[in-house]
DNA sequence: CTAGGTGCAAATTTTTTGCACATGC
DNA sequence: GCATGTGCAAAAAATTTGCACCTAG
């Protein structure tokens, strides 16, 4: 596994730039922040990093959302809530709804597939959008 | 001549091809299969009228995988399996991981939000993928 | 006639990729 | 020098849309 520390500077910062947030960004939120910081810097390099962060296994998608690819540094499992109207992201605690012990292998038994991961995501209205 | 959804021929054509597999097709599978029986068929006439389905509520996104959005005419709640390398899709009994009664109400509580449905999603290696 | 449905192709949008150049060891 | 990283723009791929026509009622 490699370090971080061997990052170049760019892949640090497009890092950095995805592990300091919550808001489970997509590709082009991070290029727009960091474009500010490094004049230089192309959306392609921030797909391109951000492929290579999800083949290290420190970073995943959360899923597509309005046609974007969202992704979140926090690899540790824990469910998600998308509002449909303006499809901000929100983690929920790992405690809500926590997968049973033997849940994957029980799939495996019954259904003849093997399962290493899952997700779970809730739907519905953030407070903004809720008009409250 | 007339149906009981007062659908057109071709938009029911699409929801009969949606409904009898339990491949939860992409816009792009159901076109192929459907240009054989209706010649004057269109791609877009597809997406369209799939489209005209999730807004009425008789199907629903699964999600997009390998690019391609996959849809489902079955719309009560069971989770999916997903296969990583074929993108196969799989129905699992409801019995796994069954929801909790005030689940979305207590994630409303706690989270702030107003919740009305949820996704559970298994990934892993289909039967035929797993070499076995 | 009217309203809704469709074919067709162009447009849109997001993401990927080819290639030349840059950078660090 | 060599391997990796990047900018840029073109390409790719999925989906949406504009518009003219068509069909049912």
């Amino acid at each position: 596994m490699q370090n971080k520390r061997n990052f170049s500077a760019k892949r640090e910062a497009i890092f950095q730039e995805l592990a300091a947030t919550d808001t489970h960004p997509s590709a082009e939120w991070v290029y727009e922040r960091l474009k500010e910081k490094i004049p230089g810097l192309s959306l392609g390099t921030v797909y391109r990093n951000l492929s290579v962060f999800k083949e290290m296994g420190i970073a995943r998608s959360v899923g597509i959302f309005n046609g974007q690819e969202r992704f979140d540094a926090n690899v540790s499992y824990h469910p998600h809530f998308v509002c449909k109207t303006c499809f901000r992201i929100i983690d929920l605690p790992k405690g809500f709804y926590p997968p049973e012990k033997n849940l994957y292998r029980m799939i495996e038994r019954d259904c003849g597939v093997s399962v290493d991961d899952h997700a779970i995501t809730f739907y519905g209205l953030c407070h903004e959008c809720n008009g409250i």
